[in-house]
DNA sequence: ATGGGCATGTAAGCGGTTACATGATTAT
DNA sequence: ATAATCATGTAACCGCTTACATGCCCAT
């Protein structure tokens, strides 16, 4: 999933310059990545040498001059062909859901500590997903406000889903390391 | 999470050479990733580089040298230092669950697609999943027979209850597109 | 006047992918 | 024979991160 189509599918939107589309990727829901001014800005330069987009000068009366970047037909033209594509639908690798959530892969060398001290990584983690769960819920009255799109909110709404699985999933696995403690003294 | 952490994690379990931990990460479960040689090898030769590993090399009466590596003192404290530290476990993406399903990404963006597309890729997606999971489940017992680390079984259940909830979730979207293209007809 | 947000960039490096190359062993 | 699998590597490239650099505008 490159940013290259996320930029793309915002620019088809609405124009904007560079900072601002930084700004919707981070803040607006729908867009999930956490985005650095140095992709943005090399990222929006080959786009424009490959003439997907436009870049229109503007000079206000007053301050330096704002880039307001336009996507082209050629650029529509190549947002719409991946949209259509399966292109990010396919396989991928197998075990996908883990790459979303890094700690299962430490978990998967979590035998290799103390279970006292497993405990403890696995208690912090439920504290930092059921923080999470409450940051989606409480992003998602505004969205509904606003009447943000439909496919947005349904992600969010798999998002607090997802994280009160990783909750459950978690107490449970507290319940037996705890268990493995007592076992253990 | 590099794949060096995931090298240095077999290797503390087990002695081997190359071409079987690829082996082991693609198809014991717990290992999760797609795992190519190319990045495979180079790894393993800066981790030589750098001490954490070291190679025997073992020459057979027949055939061809083979490399088996081993895990160093210091490979083992790096090892350590990394399950210990918190490392891979802190907040990082805010909507990270994205990351490991990028379909979703892509249903960001499902609204430039007339109800009818939409619902097509919806539905693929949907048997995806059902595959998925059934592949999920048709491993559990094999790892329950040969009483696989219960971190990574637990991993594994909880892999199959994410593609439930991602096939709930998938399927309620299809219900509503195809509401959606009863009113566009 | 000072700090925070707006706005645009460059450079170095890293982790990972894709593709290529080689050769031996084992199974059909 | 030949195809599949075992086994080890190299080279080019890509997407992204980290860190740095610059300068304007606005509110306190």
């Amino acid at each position: 999933m490159s940013l290259r189509h996320i930029l793309l599918g915002l620019l088809s939107e609405n124009s904007g310059h560079g900072y601002g589309l930084r700004k919707e990727i981070l803040h607006r829901l729908g867009h999930f990545r956490n985005i650095n001014e140095g992709q943005l800005y090399t990222e929006l330069a080959k786009m424009e040498k490959e003439g997907l987009i436009e870049r229109e000068v503007v000079v206000p009366e007053k301050g330096p001059a704002r880039k307001l970047l336009h996507i082209t037909a050629r650029g529509k033209g190549v947002f719409q062909d991946w949209l259509e594509s399966d292109e990010h639908e396919g396989e991928g690798v197998l075990y996908d859901f883990v790459h979303g959530y890094p700690f299962l892969t430490k978990c998967t060398f979590l035998q290799h500590l103390a279970p006292a001290e497993a405990l403890d990584k696995v208690r912090i983690q439920l504290s930092r997903m059921e923080r999470k769960r409450e940051t989606y819920q409480e992003i998602l009255p505004g969205m509904e406000r606003r009447k943000a799109d439909p496919f947005r909110l349904r992600i969010l709404s798999l998002g607090i889903q997802e994280m009160e699985l990783r909750i459950e999933w978690l107490k449970e696995l507290a319940r037996d390391l705890k268990q493995e403690c007592k076992e253990a003294s």
